[in-house]
DNA sequence: CTTGACCTTCCAGTGACTGGAAGGCCCATG
DNA sequence: CATGGGCCTTCCAGTCACTGGAAGGTCAAG
């Protein structure tokens, strides 16, 4: 499979499946003119990859999974660790949006949003 | 005022308030040895730009409502827009990190964490 | 006169891509 | 056999909003 096969196959933009492989998650062949050439379990890395993505683990997180995924020997309480890390940060994350979400709903709200210039968004910002 | 104590009085790294000046957002002066001079005008705006920042407006977005601020003729109605647009963008963040911390929270759930290799969250990742 | 706390500029790095330029390869059509 | 279009390649630069660090100037106290 040449890049824009797997690019298709795994969700991921080409240019991506690039970097990936400059920051070596995935080692694709290469052909004798040079284009990569992705092999099944190379696919199968990147649907990984975009999973793990897709749920929020930063890069770093992805090659240890990755590592811990084609281990076999591995122990599963190292995985739920990094997760349960992953999943307190996106709760840490959730909530200072919250929390912004709820000043900015506010101010919003109290503002007429007409031609007048009083803005009690502004007023806030002000102090 | 030199950085260091409109720094300390609007809570912002002197390193980020050179950048504030870098990119004119304040254009504080200097003095005959090269140091910045802080009017209490430059310290309400960067009070305002450490708040409007708090609320998570992008850089760009505090540029037009620190202008808005100044301009006295402003219509509301052009700061409620701006920040209801914000206010989208945080519910569509925040819609997203609950989707994540869902299927995360019920993965780490399902994961035993003990010595065996056995993983669910794995299992999930690698389809 | 030295020490230490300030201040200055400039350069590079962060994370995870993304856009674009310049050029090579391959296949089908005329 | 030429040409066109759609692949593919590399490399460089930009994104966002800082942040760290090096190298060096300034100032007040002891």
């Amino acid at each position: 499979m040449n890049i824009g096969d797997v690019a298709t196959a795994s969700g991921l933009p080409a240019k991506t499946i690039r970097y990936y492989e400059d920051i070596a998650l995935v080692t694709p062949k290469r052909e004798a003119n040079g284009y990569r050439v992705f092999s099944e379990n190379d696919l199968h890395k990147l649907r990984f990859l975009a999973r793990a993505r897709a749920l929020g683990f930063p890069i770093e997180d992805c090659r240890t999974l990755l590592a811990l995924y084609e281990d076999k020997g591995r122990s599963s309480a190292e995985v739920k660790e990094l997760s349960r890390k992953h999943l307190d940060e996106i709760d840490q994350k959730i909530a200072q949006l919250q929390s912004m979400r709820n000043t900015l709903a506010h101010l919003v709200e109290a503002c007429a949003g007409d031609h007048r210039p009083d803005c009690p968004i502004l007023n806030d910002l002000g102090q």
